[in-house]
DNA sequence: GCGTCCAGGTCTACC
DNA sequence: GGTAGACCTGGACGC
């Protein structure tokens, strides 16, 4: 039995540019409908039971539709509010960007919410598959953690898999099944320290930890080098790398080297006005090209 | 059809 | 603390 529920986002909410903020929605068990402008979600409900909810707005608010009877509103909103971002707050920001070249477009549209996941710990197992391959082997190997490895409800709905899933398998399963080549020790190394109770990812969320601390313990992850690290603080709204990578670097020369290669110094100075935004400035300066056609 | 390169990098070994 | 070389996969490209 269906219900839908409604949730008020804040003033400055932008669920298209939320969405459509990195590639996060392309990846599985997300499924976005780009006619209908609808995500689903599938995250692990309090009961242990895998449930999805499609969001999509309406009329200012958004509209959350649940397929399980098992999984609370409460619990349903506040998986949305997490997933969504619209607890974080970015006057901060829109205040150094605004009217400025490459940003203001994103002050103007609300943009600045990057797309994350239900866990942290899957955030990381989807960020260390993007490193070092194609964007459709990252999603080949996403896509093979979740049919292959994840929790299924009875009417066909899959989450990602928990960590005590993926440390019950071992590497070969990774490399045979999931595809994922050298990744595979590092995933069965990670989801063995989470499951243990000796790592856990969803404290990274925590604002009191000092910058250099959590960079420190998520830098501990194999397989985790900086942009890995940096691109994970920027989902748990730490902006202060950069999170370069070969698709950044490339876009950076583009736009603002005349499409020639030059150092990461060079790339850092440009943001470096920023500060601890200056990981969030380059993301959109480098991604408003995406919505140059689609106003919203 | 086969070799090489490289994609949303990181680790290890050795200066 | 800095940097070659190795590392899975699969698609693109040159020959």
């Amino acid at each position: 039995v269906k219900r839908t529920i409604y949730l008020n986002p804040p003033a400055d909410f932008s669920f298209y540019h939320t969405v459509n903020s990195h590639g996060w929605y392309d990846l599985s068990p997300f499924e976005f409908d780009e006619a209908k402008c609808t995500l689903s979600i599938t995250f692990i409900s309090d009961n242990g039971a895998p449930t999805k909810v499609s969001v999509s707005e309406s009329e200012g608010r958004l509209k959350l539709t649940l397929f399980e009877e098992s999984v609370s509103a409460v619990r349903a909103k506040a998986s949305v509010r997490h997933i969504l971002r619209l607890d974080d707050d970015f006057a901060g920001f829109y205040e150094l960007a605004s009217g400025l070249k490459g940003l203001n477009w994103a002050v103007k549209a609300k943009a600045g919410r990057l797309l994350r996941s239900p866990t942290v710990f899957e955030d990381l197992v989807k960020t260390i598959c993007t490193t070092n391959c194609s964007w459709n082997l990252t999603r080949s190997m996403v896509s093979n953690l979740v049919e292959k490895l994840g929790e299924r409800a009875g009417d066909g709905v899959i989450a990602f898999p928990t960590p005590g899933t993926m440390a019950a398998v071992d590497e070969s399963f990774y490399r045979e099944e999931i595809r994922s080549g050298y990744r595979s020790g590092y995933f069965v190394e990670l989801a063995r320290k989470v499951a243990d109770g000796e790592l856990d990812p969803e404290n990274w969320l925590d604002p009191e930890i000092p910058i250099a601390e959590l960079r420190r313990q998520i830098m501990s992850v194999k397989g985790v080098g900086l942009y890995a690290a940096e691109n994970l603080l920027k989902l748990v709204g730490r902006y202060d790398g950069l999170a370069l990578d070969s698709w950044l670097r490339a876009r950076f020369y583009e736009k603002h080297n005349r499409g020639r290669k030059c150092t990461d110094l060079k790339i850092e100075k440009h943001y470096q006005r920023f500060g601890e935004w200056r990981g969030l400035a380059i993301w959109l300066d480098m991604t408003e090209s995406w919505f140059e056609s689609k106003a919203q």
